[in-house]
RNA sequence: GCCUCCAUAGUCAAGCGGUUCAAGACGUCGCCCUCUCACGGCGAAGACCAGGGUUCGAUUCCCUGUGGAGGUGCCA
């Protein structure tokens, strides 16, 4: 049988980098076995409706390369592929329910609900709904639906026995039915809710593998219900963990604790389109993703797309929540930039590096040769190269290093030595600032640390630059660097 | 509170009863290279949550506790 996946995201409006991770493993089980990768917009919650937000998501997902056999935007044979377009197909499945007595209509108000789940909370129990309308018979329904009192369809879970379904990743899991809610399957505004549209959707659009987020595991058992309900074959279940992160939080005795929680976009963490836009190369995001939650079990730790749709299994997923490390993205990221070509590596540095450096008298291949292997993403450019624009302020205790034998006293020496030297150099090119200092050095007895070291100072005004002395005076040119060198000398 | 799931170093993780008193990677630390930083090279520290079982033998299986995550919505 034809391996059919889904990625079924709602439409926030960004790509939260578990969803991505969901998204991303969902297409490389379709691609491994040859299936069809299917993209489903859950949108049932009006009240959430973000607009544009479709949008992103087909943005991110063409970005990130994952591309969809079936989805709103390229179309296919079950469409529509989005819920709310599909609002008229639930209501029937659902009236079959009714028929079957697996579902039965609900009249509650949501004013007697909230009491009900009030008193619950207050005595410490978990609310499940009473199933007051069950008692109902067929005509004192047919009576409430035709004078038109609001309704909602509600499962009818069995009171007791067992539940369950059967994870790939966590095996059986099983829960007794009298810990189970009648849940809503059509709500009053006629949609479907997830937990329904889910099951319907999936059906029938023959999805054979549900690939999603852990929260949906201590619901399955009822959406298995469902299926047995029906009379479907349930799909296979892979329940992924969470992405979470690190944070601090105030605790009720006013201490500051450390906790773990899921990524969220509001308390700032870096959705997908964040770390792209701060200059993370996609393949470098990809490939730490994939990696959390997932091992190859080998040695080798980097993969092109293409690679792991060969590679990628279902035994490698974790099942506990893994921790977004921002470090080891960054390591990831800067290993991917030192193995771009130099023309890529310009071509993603140029607009950061113009920002920093305005006019255009800079020598930017240069530059981005010098920066390649130190930049972990493009975002941090600007400040690496900002001293080049604007001489920096600096203390002169930066002089004094005692590895190199540099004190104030000697840099100020080294540096009214090395000034006609330099001045005496007309061909400006790093070769020659280079074999004409160090031949300088040399006639004046010292060691190169010690005239070098303060002579990059003077000129950058920092302890660390990427590059050297020569480098760096031959970025700046032939004046800049001598009206840098009498400024710092002035100083001392 | 109740239900479900999870538990190897700071982090990601390998391991799937016995050549493992436990791989690899990030991070950390040290050394080398070196005019700084970075890169690169070499090296080091660092873990099986606890207690009971089962077994000739447990990181690996079972139970309990503890810790963490998720659920407990007419959200998804």
């Amino acid at each position: 049988m034809e391996v059919r996946t889904r990625f079924a995201p709602s439409p926030t409006g960004y790509m939260h980098l578990g969803n991505l991770r969901t998204a991303l493993y969902t297409y490389l089980w379709a691609r491994k076995n040859g299936g069809k990768f299917i993209l489903r917009i859950e949108d049932t919650d009006q009240e959430r409706e973000v607009a544009g937000a479709v949008d992103v998501i087909y943005n991110s997902l063409k970005i990130a390369g994952l591309s969809h056999d079936e989805g709103p935007d390229v179309g296919g044979p079950y469409g529509p592929y989005v819920q709310s377009e599909r609002k008229d197909m639930y209501l029937p499945y659902a009236k079959q329910l009714v028929e079957s007595g697996h579902a039965y209509y609900c009249f509650c108000t949501k004013e007697r609900l909230e009491e009900a789940r009030a008193e619950a909370e207050k005595k410490g129990e978990t609310f499940k709904y009473d199933k007051h309308c069950l008692r109902l018979s067929k005509e004192e329904v047919q009576e409430k639906l035709d004078a038109g009192v609001p309704w909602v369809i509600r499962q009818n879970v069995p009171t007791t026995g067992k539940a369950g379904f059967d994870d790939v990743i966590y095996g059986r899991v099983e829960v007794d039915c009298s810990t189970l809610d009648d849940n809503v399957l059509i709500k009053a505004d006629g949609l479907p809710t997830y937990n329904f549209a889910n099951v319907i959707d999936d059906h029938t659009m023959g999805i054979t593998h549900v690939m999603r987020g852990n929260e949906y595991l201590s619901s399955a058992p009822k959406y298995n219900l469902l299926y047995e309900a029906f009379g479907w074959q349930p799909p296979v279940y892979v329940h992924l963990t969470p992405v979470m992160c690190r944070d601090t939080e105030v605790n009720e005795q006013g201490e500051t604790v450390e906790i773990t929680r899921k990524m969220s976009k509001r308390k700032g963490d870096p959705s997908f389109e964040d770390l792209l836009s701060q200059g993370y190369l996609v393949e470098a995001v990809i490939n730490y993703m994939v990696l959390l939650g997932w091992s190859p079990r080998g040695e080798e730790e980097f993969f092109t797309l293409s690679e792991l749709e060969k590679l990628f299994d279902l035994e490698g997923l974790s099942k506990s929540p893994s921790i977004f490390d921002m470090q080891k993205m960054n390591w990831f990221n800067a290993e991917y930039i030192r193995r771009l070509t130099p023309q890529e590596y310009y071509a993603h540095a140029e607009p950061w590096l113009k920002k920093a450096l305005p006019g255009d008298g800079w020598d930017l291949k240069r530059l981005c040769e010098l920066l390649q292997l130190r930049t972990e993403y493009f975002a941090q450019l600007p400040e690496m190269v900002g001293f080049l624009a604007k001489m920096p302020e600096f203390d002169i205790s930066l002089y004094a290093n005692k590895k190199q034998k540099s004190s104030v006293e000697s840099a100020k020496d080294a540096l009214l030595k090395i000034r006609p030297v330099l001045e005496g150099i007309s061909d400006w090119t790093e070769t020659a600032l280079h074999d004409t200092v160090i031949e300088a050095i040399a006639s004046f007895g010292m060691k190169n640390g010690q005239l070098l070291w303060p002579l990059r100072i003077a000129v950058s005004g920092q302890a660390n630059t990427p590059g050297g002395a020569f480098e760096i005076m031959y970025l700046l040119g032939r004046e800049e660097t001598l009206r840098r060198l009498d400024g710092s000398i002035a100083g001392l």
